[in-house]
This record gives C-alpha cells, structure tokens and sequence, in this order.
RNA sequence: GGGUGUAUAGCUCAGUUGGUUAGAGCAUUCGCAUGACAUGCGAGGGGUCUCUGGUUCGAGUCCAGAUACGCCCACCA
C-alpha cells in the first residue's frame, strides 16, 4: 500500500456513503447476524416524530446511543439497536391538517375520518422513509429490518390489550385502573381536545382585570363572564375583613338577575390579591373545582366544548367567552356593577402547546388512569425501582428530579378527541359500556376518542421486542440503555417505567441517561422561527458526519445543555482529517505488512517505553470512562493522546530513531488501538482507514482494545523508565522555547551544550531526539558537567543546564533569566511555607510529603546554579 | 410558590474519592513552506476558580449562607 493512494486531504462526502453501504450489507446490525456471541446488548431508540426531520437534538441522542452500540458491539455482545418511528397524535395531526388546508384548502371534516387517518399514515410513512435516510447519514448502526412504528397493528394491539386490563383490573370498591369519569379538563376549543397537564404551556400575557361589585363584596376577577357560574365566594380563614361574612348566603345582581352564594373559607385564597374575595366557578377552573369539593359546592357549567357559552346563559348563550366577556362587561358597566378595570394586568395565560390557543378548563367526560390504584399503585412502583436504582438515572442529579416528579403526578387522562391515533376500544349501547378489543356486536358504538400518544410510546419498550411471545422479547427485554432529551423526562420516561411494570412486571431498561438539550452559539434555544438552528444534514454536507458526532459527544456533560456553533464542528473536521494524516504516515511507513509479532524489549528506545505505556493507559482511561458514561471524558482523552502524544511526538521521533522492527510494530499496533477507541465516535473515518490495512473483518466487529492484546508484543511494565523520555521532551521543549524567546531564525543553526549531570546516562541515547526534533541544534555537547560558558543563552530545567551558544543580548538575557528566578523563588517560598508547617508534615500522608520535599530540592538547586550564571552576565 | 441546576481564561467547557505553579478546544500574539497534515507545525500571553464564612495540615473540589443566571413543575381568581 502506498501512501499516494490516500488523498492529503480526508473527504468524507466521498467515503460515508459507500462505508455504510458496507455495513449494511454486512448484515452486522442485525444481532441475528452475531449468531457467535453470547451476551446480549439493547438499546430501543426513541421514536421521533414521523411528521418533520430531525433536527441537532435528535442527531445527538441518536449519536449518543450509537456510540454505546458500537462499544458494545466491539466488546464482543450480540448488539441490537432498535430503531422506530412515533405517529405523535396531536401535533402530527396539527401539521397535516395545515398541510391540507393550505394545499387542499380543506379541513379533516371534509375527508371523513376514514380517509383523513388513510392520508396521514401514508404521509408519516412518507416522512419516516425520509428521516431513516437522516438516521443513516449519521452512521446509526441500527437492525432497520426490526424497523417499528407506533401505529403497526401488532403494536397498537398490544396497547388496546393494556388499557383493557387496566379497565379490567377493579379494587375491592370497585375502582378501576382506567376509568371514565368527569373532571375538570385541558380543553382546547381550536384542537377539540382535552389536553394533558403537559401538554398545556403558560404564557404571560397583558390583560385586563375587572374589579367587579359583587353584592357586599367588591371583588377582582380577569374572567367576569364566568359570573354566571359562580356558585361561591371564598376567602382566607385569617381574613379579618370578612370574617363575620363566612357560612352566610348573600344575594348577588347579575346581567341575568339575581343569584345566590355562599361565603366560604379556604386557605387556598391569597389575601393579597385583589380585595382578599375571590368568587369562585368550580365548572371553569382548576383552583374553584378543588375548592369547591372541598366545601361540597355545586358545580354550574356554562362554557361548552366548542368554547361557547351554553344555553342557560340566557342571551350569551352561543357566544365565545371572549365575545360573552366584553357583552357582559358592557351590560355590567351599564346596570354600575364595574368598580373599576385595571388595563395591565400580567397573568399567565393557559394555552394549548400545540397550536397556542387559550386553553378552557371545563368538566368533561374523559378516560383516566388512577396512577395510585390499590391493585397496583403506578407511582408507588415507580418511585420504589428509581429510589433503589434498579433503574440507575445517568447523571445521578436527575434521581431527585424524577422522583420529585413521581410524588406530584395526577391521575392521567389518556382520551384525546382527535382522529390520529389508535381508538379506544370501548363500546356503547343503551347506556351499556362494554371494553374490549372487538366489538361486541350489532348496534355497539365504538368510543370516538383515540389515545394520548403517550399512551402508545409508554409502552414502547416492549411493543417494540414483540411482547410477550416474541424471541426478541425473549432475548432483549430489558434493554440496557434508554437515552432522551431532558426535557421530555416526566412525558415519557415516567411513563414508560409504569406502563412496563405494570405490563410486564419488569423494569422496561437497566439506565436511564439524559442528554442536556442543544443550543446555539449564544446558548439560545433552536428554533425555525429565529432562524438559529444548526441543521444536521447541512453540517453533514459540510463537514462531514464524524466532525458533526464529535461536536455533540465532546463538551458536553450528561443532562446539561450544551452551546454548539458551527466553529466547533470545523474544529472537529480538522480534527478528523489530522487522524487521517497520522494514519497515512503510519502507512506510508511501515509498508505493508509487520511480520515480526513481538518485540525484543532490549532494542526499546524511551521514546518506545514512554508511548507503550501511554497507549496502555489510554486504553484504560477510555474504557472506564465509557463505562462510567463520561462519553465527553473518553473523547477528550483519546483526543489528547492521539494529538499531543502519538502526532506531535511519537511520530517526530519515529522520523529518527532507527530501530525499524519495534517502530513498526509499535506504530501499527497504536495505530489499530486508536481505530478501534476511536471507532464509536467516528465510525466513517476509522473504517474507511481500516480497509487500507488489510483486514479480514470490518472494524464495525473488530475487538476492543485491551491490555492484554498489548502483553502479547509487549508485556514489560514501561511506566517507570517512560520518564527518561518525558525529560528528553523537557529539554527540547525549553531549547525551542530559548529560541523563540530569542528570536533565533528558525533557519539559524546553532551549537548547544547539555550538563545533564546525575541524568547523563539516561540520555546519552536521545541525543539523537534533542538534535532534530525541531530544535534546530548544529552540534550538541552532553555531558555531565563541563565548563559553563557565559556568551550563551541559559537555562537550567530539572537541574539539568541548557546553553545555546548564540549572540547573546546580555541585558535582555539577564531580564529574562531574572523573571524567572522571580518565579521560581515565590514558587519556593509557598513550598517551604507548606513543609513548615508542622501541621502538616504531621498528618498529611508521607507520599505527599516526599512529593513536596522533592519538589523544593529540584527547584533550589535550579535557583541556586541560575544564581551562578547571573553571575557570571554581569 | 415547589423542585432543581449552573457560576473556572475573551468564548464553549473539562477538572474523578480534597493534594502538580488550575487544564483543553476555539479566539488571540509571535514565528514557520517542515519531509503525514496550512483542515498544518513550534513558542507564548491570558484565571482573585461569583462573593462571604466554615471544616481541614491542605479547598476550584466538602459544608452553610449570599448574589446572579437558567431549567422543570404548579399557578392567582
């Protein structure tokens, strides 16, 4: 192989394409494919929305999950990442009916329910072809043949076999784990939806607030058409002002006449708003409603679900709240009942997080699920597998958050009113409900309410492994490792744990890691709108996949947010292509083929002894590094050896010391080692250089490092004589800096003498390094000690002195030389002050304390010979 | 209001069970056609580790408090 058949410049556009073909027709991601391998790995990848793309934050968890596929892979495990796609309920049926409307000028009513749900499955099965080829440009080493979707029937199957149970599973009051009941619900009049807690978003707005005459009461409210809800007036317990009012029924004028209510008392009510009185609509509001049971109030519903007033609201009736709010303010106005209006009132206005509308809390027929059922309480299971780590939360810190979210979870309305999404099997007649997967018969209507979509992707773990038959199940179930955005944590995680104890009565994964989420440059959030997004096929056709991987796996930390820019990913490209050039050179040099398999250890250089024990090292450090999760860590240290160490050094020296045989096998066994750690980062680059190496087996299944693969070339511990070649590099590193300091031309040679004293013997052998590594040396004198000339620039490191014999500028020099002695000294001082302390030498530990007694030897006697050759300048 | 996190170089961040003169990348300064790479190489400059107290022989690291910023949840009629 020659080193002209790899291009100076790495160009991933023309190798990821066709390496990943390579892969895929390998057949190795599929585990079945691994028949060899006995221990098994899974990860069930997040399905994402099959209605869009995916965008940086979707590239970084999958990233990150490959990245643990491959390691685990190339530790000898049957690997299977399971790849799928979520139907989304809500939102894609959001984005297909704007689709429609703008395209099509038509509404889903138009269709029919039959042929508007026909319409965006094809459409979700078009979006999902379209991002499993995104899935690919990022080099996911997914089994795409176990491909899911969250509405295949076998899998919708599985979840309308769930809520069945669920309805099915009674308590000994007769409550049942999923139930039908009437509560105060999320409405959003545009979606015609219930909405989930989570699904609602807060917005502050500038409104309006009414201070309204409420019979003896002047209260302020921000809603005043819901005066002809109001069953109650509240106020605080402690409340002076009203005090003698509480328990007592007070007639109230309204624009419909005259109504009666209560005055209670509840600790709920905060005195300082407003008058401290507070009326209250238990139909309408979260706070009311819960009030209101708590006093047994009545309920009085005036707002139905299209958003309108109802019947019995006289001549508001068909109105929306907005245009009953201004009839009835003006009415109000009118008969004098408005004290006054306050313009710029800021409140946080509910609204429905997919399509922004004002929400509308109103009492509302819907399917729950008790989450503390007596049978089985949900949160209670949950709670106990987080708090004792059967499911280990990486990082550590988010435990707390999720089990303080397990603590204040509500019951969990699963019924939304849309047409997307797998429909509830539950059937009516005559006033009859039976639940059950197929209809019971002629004249039974089925329920038209479809699922939450959580309801469908909570049970993801296992619908995706074939449950409960299935080999896949079987085999893989739990799986290893469930990767997400921290911010879908209470959506889904918390979900998917009670869903899958409940259903299978085990954990769904054995960890549980959190990604932080992606922002740009200035640490703002991504988003179309501003425009700040970082698209990931982009950065891909720029830069190419391996640049884009590591800029999302280096820098960041597990759970926290991380700032990316594009500067970073080129950093990345460079970095990539500077891999391949070190691999070219080791190519180049040592030719084909390193027959020799094992090294004889005399003909060793320090150089040799130093980089062996480094790369032993960074086998260790990367290994446990991964194990611990700490994929940032891994990165940056193999980045550094590979970098610092194996480029800027090892490589140099390979340019001079003559003992072929070792260098090659060194360099070739290095060279694979890195391949191999760096594999699961950059799976393209690494690949595309082991296909010049000869291989039998692709890297994709190769064997991950260890020290042991290192013992069969090498099995002497070189730790301890690695230090001769760390002070070869001192002192080469202090002659470059003499001369730059200097300002020595570059091309100047000049003569240098080197009294190495009691290191003498150790580098005799590399004087041969000090020479040519850049050093720019005609003629180099070592020896132990000799006569110190004084036209020479000077410097002393690890008491071993340093001159160039060079004109010497003697004032400029002894500035120098005096600012370092400046440094030194106070470096002296702090360390005399801590070995002075009696406190201590006492009980800190002896190593320690060796440490710094060494320390302050080497540093005196360098002052005390930089001393001399001041000296000697003036 | 409840929970939770962050604060280290101009920027983005590492810093493991407390122990090197606190590190990296980017940016910046000086220099360099050098043979794998100018997507490169060599050498620098740049830090009161937010503040105040405490524990300790020793604190960027542990504890308490303060300040600033952030996120999640709940939500005010």
């Amino acid at each position: 192989m020659s080193q002209s058949e790899l291009p100076k410049i790495y160009d991933p556009k023309k190798v990821e394409d066709k390496i990943y073909k390579i892969w895929e027709d390998s057949g190795f991601f599929n585990p079945d494919n691994l028949s060899d391998r006995k221990e098994k790995y899974a990860n069930i990848l997040p399905p994402p929305n099959a209605n869009g793309e995916l965008h940086i934050g979707h590239a970084s968890g999958y990233v990150t999950m490959d990245l643990l596929g491959r390691y685990n892979r190339m530790l000898g495990k049957k690997v299977l990442l399971l790849p799928g796609k979520d139907h989304a309920g809500i939102q894609t049926q959001v984005v297909y009916e704007k689709k429609i409307k703008k395209e099509r000028g038509i509404s889903r009513h138009d269709l029919g329910r039959d042929k508007f749900y026909q319409e965006i499955y094809d459409f979700c099965i078009d979006r999902s072809q379209y991002m499993r080829n995104q899935e690919k440009k990022l080099g996911l080493s997914a089994d795409w043949s176990r491909e899911k979707f969250t509405l295949n029937p076998n899998l919708v199957n599985i979840v309308l076999e769930t809520f069945v149970q669920m309805y099915n599973e009674v308590d000994n009051e007769g409550n049942r784990m999923a139930y039908k009941g009437k509560r105060i619900i999320n409405w959003c009049p545009r979606c015609a939806s219930a909405l989930a807690d989570v699904e609602v978003e807060h917005e502050e707005t500038t409104s309006k607030l009414y201070w309204i005459k409420y019979g003896p009461f002047v209260l302020a409210t921000s809603r005043p058409e819901t005066k002809l809800g109001d069953t109650a007036v509240a106020v605080h317990p402690d409340d002076d002002r009203y005090k003698d009012m509480v328990g007592k029924k007070y007639m109230i004028p309204g624009v419909l006449g005259e109504f009666e209510v209560l005055v209670i008392a509840d600790k709920e009510v905060d005195m300082s708003f407003g008058s401290g009185a507070i009326k209250v609509t238990p139909a309408h509001s979260f706070t009311d409603n819960e009030i209101a049971i708590r006093h047994r109030l009545p309920s009085r519903q005036i707002i139905d679900e299209s958003g309108k007033m109802m019947a019995n609201c006289g001549k508001y009736a068909g109105m929306s709240t907005k245009e009953a709010r201004e009839a009835i303010v003006t009415d109000m106005q009118k008969m004098g009942l408005i004290d006054h209006i306050e313009d710029n009132y800021i409140q946080n206005l509910s609204v429905c997080e997919r399509c922004k509308t004002p929400i509308e809390p109103i009492p509302s027929e819907q399917w729950f699920i008790n989450v503390d059922h007596k049978n089985f309480s949900l949160k209670n299971e949950a709670r106990k597998v987080i708090s004792n780590e059967d499911i280990k939360i990486h990082p550590a810190s988010f435990k707390k958050i999720m089990l303080n979210w397990i603590d204040n979870v509500h019951d969990w309305c699963i019924s939304r009113q849309i047409w997307w999404g797998p429909r509830i099997p539950a059937w009516y007649k005559d006033g009859e409900i039976k639940v059950q997967l197929d209809s019971p018969g002629k004249d039974w209507v089925q329920e038209e309410d479809t699922f939450d979509t959580w309801f469908s992707s909570g049970q993801w773990s296992y619908t995706t492994l074939e449950y409960p038959e299935g080999k896949d199940f079987k085999d893989f179930y739990p799986s290893n490792n469930m990767i997400m955005g921290r911010d879908i944590l209470p959506f889904w995680a918390f979900r998917m744990i009670i869903l899958s104890l409940y259903k299978t009565k085990q954990i769904p994964f054995k960890n549980l890691y959190f990604t932080g989420l992606i922002r740009d440059e200035k640490g703002l959030k991504m988003s179309k709108s501003k425009g700040n997004g970082i698209e990931p096929l982009e950065m891909i056709e720029k830069f190419g996949t391996d640049a884009v991987r590591l800029s999302v796996l280096i820098g960041s930390s597990p759970g926290n947010d991380m700032n990316l820019g594009e500067t970073k990913i080129e950093s990345y490209r460079n970095f990539v292509n500077k891999l391949w050039n070190i691999s070219r050179f080791v190519i180049a040099k040592i030719g084909a083929n390193v027959t020799e398999e094992k090294i004889d250890e005399e003909n060793l250089t320090s150089a040799d002894k130093w980089i062996i024990s480094k790369a032993k090292n960074l086998i260790t450090e990367v290994t446990t590094n991964l194990e611990k999760y700490n994929f940032s860590l891994a990165g940056e240290k193999l980045q550094d050896f590979t970098k610092n160490d194996f480029a800027d050094w090892y490589l140099e020296v390979a340019k001079f010391e003559d003992n072929q045989t070792e260098k090659n096998i060194i360099l070739k066994k290095i060279l694979e080692d890195l391949l191999k750690l760096w594999h699961p980062f950059i799976p393209f680059v690494t690949e595309e250089v082991w296909s010049n190496l000869n291989k039998e087996k692709l890297l994709l299944i190769e064997a991950w490092p260890t020290l042991e693969s290192w013992n069969e070339i090498s099995d002497k511990n070189h730790d301890t004589e690695s230090h001769i070649f760390i002070k070869t590099q001192t002192i080469i590193t202090a002659i470059r800096n003499l001369r730059a300091e200097n300002k020595i031309e570059p091309t100047k040679k000049v003569k240098a003498i080197i009294y190495a004293e009691t290191n003498f013997d150790e580098l005799k052998n590399n004087e041969i390094l000090i020479t040519n590594l850049r050093t720019g040396i005609s003629e180099l004198i070592l020896a132990k000690s000799g006569e110190k000339p004084a036209d020479a620039i000077y410097t002393i490191v690890d008491g071993i002195e340093i001159y160039l014999i060079s004109e010497v500028n003697k004032e400029k020099e002894q500035q120098r030389i005096q600012e370092e002695l400046r440094n030194l000294t106070k470096y002296v001082a702090g360390l005399e002050q801590k070995l002075n302390n009696v406190e201590f030498i006492k009980k800190a530990p002896s190593q320690i304390v060796a440490q710094e007694k060494e320390k302050l030897a080497s540093v005196k006697l360098n002052i005390s010979e930089i001393k001399k050759h001041l000296e000697k300048l003036e």
